[in-house]
This record gives C-alpha cells, structure tokens and sequence, in this order.
DNA sequence: AATTGTGAAATTGTTCACAGCA
DNA sequence: TGCTGTGAACAATTTCACAATT
C-alpha cells in the first residue's frame, strides 16, 4: 500500500536476489534467511531486509523467507512474471550474438522481431527470427506489439532511429550504441557501454590496491 | 597531493567526460566550461567540477577547462594513456561479437589473444587472432603479457576458468557470464549482465510513471 | 532461539554558495 | 565579470540495533 521512491541500486540488487532464489530453489532449500542470501550476493543481510521491506513483508520472523514465493514476489516486483515483446534493431556483431543470448528469452524477453537497413541482411534469417527493413521500423513495431526495443546499431545511425522508436510510443530502449541518446522523460533508455566497464577496471589496475583509503 | 577515496560513479562520469571531450575536440572546442559539460552530459556543473577536483586543478578561473588538456588528464586518470594487453576468453557468439567491437581497440585495449575449449574452434581465425585452446590458458597468458581478461564463456564453465585466470596473477576481469564469480579482493571483476538491465526496464514499465514520488 | 522489519544513526554522495582568481 | 575549486549544507543510501514475532 506504502508507496515509495525506490533507487536503481535497490532494484538491480533485487535481479541479484531473483538469481540467487532461483538458485536456491533448485537446491531444494524451502527458506533462506537475510544473512544467507547476504552471503551468496556478498552483501549485508540488513541491506536484503531493507531491500525487501520496500515492497512487502514477504519473511516470517524466526524463519526467514519462503524461497518459492520470495522468487515469484520479486518476478512480479521486476515484471519478469510476463513475457515483453522486444525488437532488435541492428544485426550486426553485437545484434547478432544478442539473438542467441539465452539469457533474455528466459527472463521473458521475447525477441519477435529484427531490423536492419542492409539490404544484404534483410530477408534473412537469424534463430528463426526474419531480418526487416528499418524502413518499416514504426510500421512493423506497432504490428508486432512491441513493448520493448533493443538498439545494436552504429553510433551514427543511433539517435534517428530511437527517434522512430519513440515517436511509435515505445517506452524503454537499450542501447549498445556507445553515445549518450536523447528521449523523452517519460522514456526509459539504458546505454550498456562495455568499453566503460574496461575503463573501470583499467582505473583499478593504475589505482592499484583495492581498499585504498583517503589520506585526509 | 591529497589522496581519497574515489566512488565508482565518479569514475563512470569520468568516462562520460572523456567521451564528451573528444567529441569536443572533434569540434574544434580550445575551452570548456563545467556548465556546458555538465549540460552535454545531463549533470550539474557542481558535479563535474567535484569529480575534477578529486583528481587536482585542471581549469582556469574565468575560462574553464582546456579541452585537450583535461582530456589527456583524464586518461591519464582511467589508465587509457596507454594500451593494455587483454585475453578473451570463450569464442561463442558474445565472444566473437566483442573480438569485432571497435570501441575497445579504440580505448587502447588490445586483444592479443583468444581461447576457446571447443576443438573445431581452436586454431581457427577470428580478426586476425588465432583462437587457442583454453587447456594452455595460464601458460598462455603469461607468455603474451596479459593483464586484463574478458570472460566470455557459458556460466558452467566460468568459475573453473576464473580461477586459473587468477591463479596467473591477472588483477583485472570484466565477465560477461550471468553469474557471480568467486574472486580473491584483490582481484577486481566486473560483471556485464545485459538481463538485468533488461529488468529493469521491465520495472519501470510495470512501475509506470518515471517521475515517481513517495506518498509517505 | 532465530530472524524479520524498521526507525535512528552513520556514512556516502550531491548540490549549494561563495571566496578567489584570471 | 565569469567561472573554478571547495567547505558546508543537504540528500540519499547503508548499516545498526532492537522490538516484534514465530
């Protein structure tokens, strides 16, 4: 009933826990306490209680949390308890090897339809899935029902087509294209940038020792 | 002079600025200020100017920043002044995809070599790098100087392998297997989990309303 | 006895506001 | 005057600590 603001760290912990339940419910493990889970996320159990009490009650004191239904709670919470129409659009290397990624079509993201602007690639086929033109990309977005659009096509090429995106009413966007996208507010875009997540770790190699602590 | 301890975000901004400098420079920019950066990149200026100032004083009163010089500061910064001799391991469809990403090449990150454990694949070419067999990995990447690893293999498989990835000293991993690897603290991995981002967009369109507020 | 759920405290991260400098 | 650099104020997030519950 209480509603509050909830941060993309909450929510990105709880995919983490999603993983872990879905683990443990093939171990067979009925419950699993705040420090448990904590443990397997490497996180505090306070922060898996605070985490969860956003939402609900969901444990039982004493006990801990039912695993089954904990999984099935967090699944609702995340709209992972459905299955979202998704487009590809661009079927190159990334795009490509997006097809294949397992992972979305387990969680329920469904890749219905592919697009590319190379006359070579359309018509093709990919896992099944038929290559269109990106010329019939609102056309064949709104015939499809999409709901979710993932965008795997060069820099240059990006902000003209999330504009098609956006302007057909699709509302979350994730972009590979490695260049900051302007949208609407009302939506959602994640940019994945993996050369960034080198950055990091090349930050970490020259910074050298983890735990580093200011000097004041 | 002063040392403390840096966030993350901090450090993920700073890629963003570097991003936006070369473009800057591509523009022909001498000067920038933090307001117009900050704009660029959806910040406050008090933002790029704390994040700057962790790392020393890189602007002028008055004028603001030097484009290509606070670039090549920020560089210097993330440890992108240089190039880094980086292993990727497991040819499959992510794997091949990120051989052909140009942006990592770009960044100064070198892939030197490959592995896989599939026997048809081992010996075979890919970008010109011939793909080895992962049963030499450690033995492999110490010959060819590596430092950073990039996991690109079936989650089954990827602890097995991290440890050995470990086991040869390499403090740096960005793992793209779904699953959270083991790694002693000094070690620093980075796990790319495109389902999660996925999540949350799911959230958000469940959770409609971006702007959303708490009732109290 | 064990473990949740949650206010309060501690910590971390962001923004303000202004002194200081070109 | 314009804009940086930064301590202080503020906001958000995490951790603590304990009452409540099984």
């Amino acid at each position: 009933m209480r509603e509050r603001k909830i941060s993309e760290s909450t929510i990105h912990r709880l995919s983490h826990y999603y993983r872990a339940l879905n683990t443990l419910e093939k171990e067979h493990f009925e419950t699993i306490s705040s420090k448990e889970l904590a443990k397997r996320e490497k996180l505090t159990p306070a922060q898996v209680r605070k985490d969860l009490s956003f939402f609900g009650s969901f444990g039982t004191r004493g006990l801990g949390y039912p695993v089954k239904e904990l999984k099935g709670r967090i699944a609702k919470i995340l709209g992972i308890d459905r299955t979202w129409n998704v487009a590809l659009i661009g079927v190159g290397n990334i795009g490509s090897a997006l097809v294949s990624y397992k992972e979305f079509q387990r969680q329920g993201f469904n890749i219905k339809v592919l697009f590319d602007s190379d006359q070579r690639k359309i018509g093709s086929n990919h896992k099944g899935i038929t290559v269109l033109d990106t010329d019939h990309l609102e056309e064949e977005l709104q015939k499809n029902k999409i709901e979710l659009v993932v965008l795997a096509v060069p820099a240059s090429a990006a902000q003209n087509i999330v504009d098609h995106v956006v302007h057909c009413g699709i509302k979350a966007i994730l972009n590979f294209a490695p260049i900051k996208l302007k949208v609407p507010d009302d939506v959602e875009i994640r940019t994945e940038n993996m050369a960034m997540e080198l950055e990091y770790l090349s930050f970490t190699l020259v910074n050298n020792k983890k735990g580093e602590r200011k000097k004041t």
